[in-house]
DNA sequence: ACCTGAACACCGTTCAAGT
DNA sequence: ACCTGAACACCGTTCAAGT
């Protein structure tokens, strides 16, 4: 019994059913011991929380950058993020329910910045640039989670559509109609907003 | 007592308290009866929650759009809109859990449509940007939504630049010390994007 | 039709007691 | 130092029973 397998174990409580899951009994309980136990080594429930976000940081938030011009390397840069904390999202939803999401972008982060000055931005521009290309995996990322939480999802887009004065844009019913694939949502929003931030950098 | 005060009080407990503030017996309680009689009328937790959401999704989510050219609309239009569902953030979070974001959007959507139009967007392209605009006002919100579940974050974003490679952009370090108000970081994304969506249309 | 009371299984947490 | 057992206050939910 240590501390550390306490974490363990409740880690992966979160990972396979949510932060629902992850109760001090399921935990005593997988590992052979009383409840009360578990208090002694990481203190209540919201400690426990915190620890298992400082592990998560610690684990989740690789990257992988392709391509050979900087907008290609930074939208790669972001796809291989999203995608990342996306396999681990109950993991990334528990990071940031305890305020650990910086923490989980920071190895992105610093790639970013090294990519983003490449691409011939600096200072201020910068900056916002980093920010603004991680709020958007962010935005993403969390959008999509708790949508996969609710797996049966009450609306449906036909439905939506229907209602109203749609004959103010009938040539956009088809497209409206059926949802657009979050990912190609995600990379084409992304690929534009970086052709915005790059252009916005003085001439050479 | 009927189903309708029933989810009055639960969609006030929500607003005032977040998700976890609202229990059956805190609702029953309220309206000075039997937590049983709940059950009656709007059946289990699960089922108030989603009478809760599909209200949320009828009373939140108005815009108002202001400016004169068809990009400041449209950025005004996700001001608009973020600023609105931030003032109710406990609610916008409860209807996306619901699976009601769709509906929260519905209005703005709408609208959205009518300017992309106007600025020349057809077809595809147009139904893009609405999602892509609609995605970052969401993705926007729901990051700050869980950032002030949680008040005391704890990331300081000083200790996250102290470590590593700073030396790698050690122009950049002054700006990235001190975290860049959410609502600056939305409206130049925004505008950003909304940029690049526009200038994607095919020429007069 | 509408509401209550008792009961059940499940929580998180504390605290005295053991070794 | 480390763990247990009993106990408490709080959940959601069911069900027989009342009117």
């Amino acid at each position: 019994m240590s501390a550390e397998r306490i974490v363990d174990v409740a880690l992966e409580m979160v990972d396979h059913d949510g932060v629902d899951g992850l109760t001090m009994r399921g935990v005593a309980a997988k590992l052979g011991v009383a409840v009360t136990a578990i208090y002694w080594h990481v203190g209540d429930k919201e400690a426990l929380l915190d620890a298992v976000a400082d592990r998560v940081a610690a684990e989740v938030g690789g990257i992988r950058v392709t391509g050979a011009d900087p907008v290609t390397r930074i939208v790669s840069l972001g796809r291989s993020l999203r995608r990342n904390l996306l396999e681990r999202a109950h993991l990334v939803a528990i990071a940031h329910q305890q305020g650990r999401t910086a923490a989980v972008f920071q190895p992105a982060r610093r790639v970013l910045v090294r990519e983003l000055t490449a691409a011939g931005l600096r200072g201020a521009d910068a900056a916002f640039s980093v920010q603004a290309v991680l709020a958007l995996v962010s935005g993403s990322v969390l959008t999509q989670v708790q949508v996969e939480r609710a797996p049966e999802s009450r609306d449906k887009p036909e439905e939506l559509w229907t209602i109203g004065d749609v004959a103010a844009a009938p040539d956009l019913l088809e497209f409206l109609a059926d949802p657009i694939d979050p990912e190609q949502l995600f990379t084409r929003s992304l690929d534009t907003l970086v052709r915005g931030l790059v252009a916005s950098r003085p001439g050479p």
